[in-house]
DNA sequence: TCAATAGTGTCTGTTAGACATTATGGA
DNA sequence: TCCATAATGTCTAACAGACACTATTGA
């Protein structure tokens, strides 16, 4: 690296800064999320979100992708860039600075789960480093405000599925709830999912249509599905 | 930094990551937007985006506001974080990863700019690195899309300014142009101005009046400004 | 028949955007 | 008087949310 800055003055260097790449992994469960923690095996060990140490060789987002797949044994079906943590010392790693990440797994796809790792309900979760408390509150956050819900909703539901199951996974990932009757105008608005013969019946009440995912554009284009659906 | 990582298997290091702080430092010039850039002294030195080199002593937001300030000799109205930066090794710094920050700068208020330092308009930036280029990019598209424009805006500005000049400030920010009654009502709503005494005359037709920044909670609390406003 | 859930039709208050009109200065 | 810009009033289509109603199952 020149040891130059852009017109900057330059510090005297102290040292090279040491890096962590670390992931808040989520995943439904039932009405909650839930998210992915690990421990050291030894008695008292304290819950850590799962990380590993960033090194010269690789890409950010593929020590994430591998991080999941470590522990999960299963590939998220979404991941994205949280941003970088370096306030404070106060990681597990000691590192100077946490690259974060936020991963998305569909329900019980994560069959052969590490040991030592469990998930924990994102509403109660143990206390935790400085610095990962924030990532975690921020990772969560970006969940309900920063992504675009529709893609990754289908990613995390079976092939086909109920408006109302379509319906929860848009609750849980927003943190709130939807008007009913607004969601299914948007929906029909967005040409996101197509209708299939099929019907299940949960038991009691009126069997609900199974629907598919198959995103079309209409003329004028898709109409953006906004979602500020209240109850 | 502990050599472990949780849960997950550990790939041989190789060695620390070299780490840089880059800065996407924006101003309204007129009707457009401006960026500055840096280069070496030496002829043919191609523009970068201003950068520091990260060492393990300081926070980022320090970094990144100091270079702000060095080579603009001003304050940044506004700065926050866009994200981590690494793949691929194209950087002018050659570091691994780059840290990069957004930083707004009210217009005029850099009056010592640092020599080799320039604004250049946003619509035609110069040929920079893979990695800058995509910063940029990004940081460009944070702006119009991630902030919260309202408390920035009026940073941006004097302590009175004219409605119209608020709203071409909002649309320099945003991207786009924005209806003119329709602004004015959601200002309304919003509680965010109150009107002084002063007009302003621009020489030919009526003068605009003078207002100046003044948040307040009405009944109901704020209402949320919107601005999906489109002409 | 009743409870429970799915799905739909209608109404209303809000509001973004279009448009028109008035207000007020300079040339 | 004419033009340019500021400021404001009115209209309409779109739509979020509320509500009620129908449809369809099991008990």
């Amino acid at each position: 690296m020149r040891e130059r800055s852009g017109s900057a003055t330059l510090r005297l260097p102290s040292r090279r800064p040491t890096c962590s790449i670390d992931v808040i992994t989520v995943t439904p469960r039932g009405q909650q999320l839930a998210v992915l923690f690990v421990r050291a095996q030894q008695a008292r060990a304290r819950w850590e979100l799962p990380w590993k140490e960033a090194r010269g060789g690789d890409t950010m987002g593929s020590v994430a992708r591998g991080i999941v797949r470590d522990v999960t044994s299963s590939d998220p079906a979404w991941l994205e860039q949280l941003g970088a943590f370096g306030e404070g010392r106060r990681h597990p790693s000691g590192a100077d600075l946490s690259i974060a990440y936020v991963a998305l797994v569909a329900q019980g796809v994560a069959k052969h789960l590490a040991t030592n790792a469990s998930w924990l309900c994102a509403t109660d979760v143990p206390s935790l480093s400085p610095r990962q408390r924030g990532m975690l509150e921020q990772g969560l956050a970006a969940i309900r405000t920063r992504m675009d819900h529709a893609p990754v909703a289908f990613r995390l539901l079976p092939a086909v599925f109920t408006l109302g199951e379509l319906q929860q996974m848009y609750e849980l990932l927003l943190g709130r709830r939807l008007h009913k009757a607004s969601f299914r105008r948007a929906l029909q608005a967005s040409y996101l999912v197509e209708p299939t013969e099929e019907w299940r019946s949960e038991g009691r009440g009126r069997p609900a249509q199974l629907f598919r995912y198959a995103p079309r554009k209409k003329k004028g284009g898709r109409r953006a599905v906004r979602f500020d659906l209240l109850t």
